[in-house]
DNA sequence: CTGAAAGCGCTTACAG
DNA sequence: CTGAAAGCGCTTACAG
């Protein structure tokens, strides 16, 4: 009838309760004829450790938050927010610890997540470092002493306090900025992402790199990381300069938007307009053609995000990940 | 140093400890002085309610998960889901619930789901009833008394041991398609879900409801529910009957699907063949033209699952409550 | 290696 | 209306 506890356990196996906790804890200071009674005992008995007892014992929760600060329309449809979701519930999941979404797009929502995330409800948080716009909440978190780690190179003068992982945003740009240059490309253009976020600033430094003294203000726009913001961003480079051949977009999603807008204007990709992206998401498969991107390792990122994590809520240091870049090349560059 | 606790809330209150935890839980045996000291108290110490030591004394967690036993690339992709996890998370946080997103796509995964769950992590299950691919887990979780409550009528004969709240299906495909007669459309086609959802059987039955001794089996093609999917059956009934001015297809995406393969074979959309779908989720608004279709009411699915899922925590009997949707006319049909 | 016991921080009959 | 006390089911020094 009633749910079988530690001492029901421990009655069947002939042990104290202590005896049975350790050898659930896995610790080794228990004779092997008391682990085999013990573990026969769990089996006959059905017994499953109660999370809240065990919770409240050891003060922690075994549970992490994936935090997402922007609004919530945002995240269903990115597809880099899916993947991150993804694999980082798999990566916890392996280590036993399970994660919560929380949204946090506005205000109120971003009170009620703090309250829920000092309550003790989790042990940590993931995020995802988009913008600027969740950074009030994050100041607030590290003031609470809560272990975070972002995906992303914080942006809000967090460096040093979180830990994060991130794809090499410069080294992946210089790499697909070279190989257009390499294609022969002579006026090649960036829609740049907003310069409030990790990727707006490194992407377009690593195109400003490779382009050095050939670098033109003219041939920067900038861009919000939607499909329609790349499609715009495309217009009015267009309007500026009708003779560019190529466009370094800073995610897919623009990228698509850029090829869609060309396509509207006439121009032929990659014929007349070579077009690459960043990412290498599910937008670079949809499009036609197919984007030539640079794809970020997003299953490594998210087991290094909570790698980290569990460093950090093991009290270790915020360690700064760097994970390489690979240039994918398509249909469209 | 150390986080307060409801014993430092009373001394400074001037309490006892279980005073404090009656004003915390809202009982109203204590007095106008009492509560106002406590608050007080509250407020001064900065305490809050330590979550697991609440959820082991009344053993409940305070928490649900919200299951997908899809595969993880659907769930990110369906604009459905998406909404049901926004609605559902947001009408669960207005009640301080938490919800945890479970992913149980393959055998293993849903082993440990099953496992999580029966551990007594969560009170309760929020489930989008897309195929039978989740039955055997959620017929585990019924033999383990879980509380259950699914988006989409029940198929796998769960009948009245979960309780349930969809859209009315059968009611919306005969407005939609009544709309498609009433226009003048005669050979109206239909692209069906599987047959193994709620959805697939119920929105099938109103197309043919509708067209009564007019139906044809011959213009009924089975789609699964993807934009390729879409665009795969209309290229069918387009080789079986070249003369269709409808289709109805049984949801948005794969209303996008017939519209781009109908318009990549020449035909006009709407004025040669009109295009219906059924969500009207993102898809509806993506395409040229834009669908009609009919809206499921998402928000108030979302909520009314949170509050039939309550009551079943609560003790009471399982609800099954239908929605009524509307036609949403837009320029495909 | 193992048992008895204290403690984690709450809730809730039970008296009063 | 309120306090003292037991209980929720674990973990973990502390002895032995």
């Amino acid at each position: 009838m009633k749910r079988p506890t530690i001492r029901d356990v421990a009655v069947v196996a002939g042990v104290s309760s202590g005896t049975v906790s350790r050898v659930l804890n896995g610790k080794n200071w228990v004779s092997p004829e008391a682990r085999v009674a013990v573990e026969a005992a769990i089996r006959s008995t059905g017994y499953r450790v109660n999370p809240h007892a065990r919770n409240l014992a050891m003060s922690k929760s075994n549970s992490v938050a994936f935090l997402l600060t922007e609004t919530q329309q945002v995240l269903f449809e990115d597809p880099n927010f899916a993947a991150l979701v993804r694999g980082t519930t798999q990566a916890l999941a392996d280590r036993d610890v399970s994660s919560v979404l929380i949204m946090a797009g506005d205000a109120a929502e971003q009170a009620r997540a703090m309250s829920y995330i000092s309550a003790g409800h989790v042990d940590g948080v993931l995020l995802a470092f988009t913008s600027s716009g969740g950074n009030p909440l994050v100041r607030r978190l590290l003031d609470a002493q809560v272990p975070i780690v972002s995906c992303g190179m914080p942006v809000g003068g967090f460096e040093g306090r979180i830990g994060s992982v991130s794809a090499d945003d410069a080294h992946g740009a210089v790499s697909v900025v070279q190989y257009l240059v390499a294609q022969g490309r002579r006026r090649i253009a960036t829609i740049a992402g907003p310069p409030d976020t990790p990727g707006g600033i490194a992407r377009l430094e690593g195109y400003r790199r490779v382009l050095a003294s050939r670098f033109d203000p003219a041939l920067v726009v900038e861009g919000d990381y939607t499909v329609a913001g790349g499609a715009a961003a495309l217009r009015t480079l267009l309007a500026r300069e009708p003779a560019i051949d190529a466009v370094f977009a800073a995610n897919d999603a623009m990228a698509v938007g850029a090829i869609e807008a060309l396509q509207a204007a006439g121009r032929q990709v990659p014929t007349d307009v070579a077009v690459a992206g960043f990412d290498d998401n599910d937008f670079a498969t949809r499009s036609t053609p197919e984007l030539t991107t640079v794809r970020q390792p997003f299953p490594r990122i998210s087991s290094e995000m909570v790698r980290v994590l569990m460093e950090l809520i093991g009290g270790e240091e915020p360690s700064a990940i760097t994970l390489p870049t690979s240039l994918v090349v398509r249909g469209s560059a």
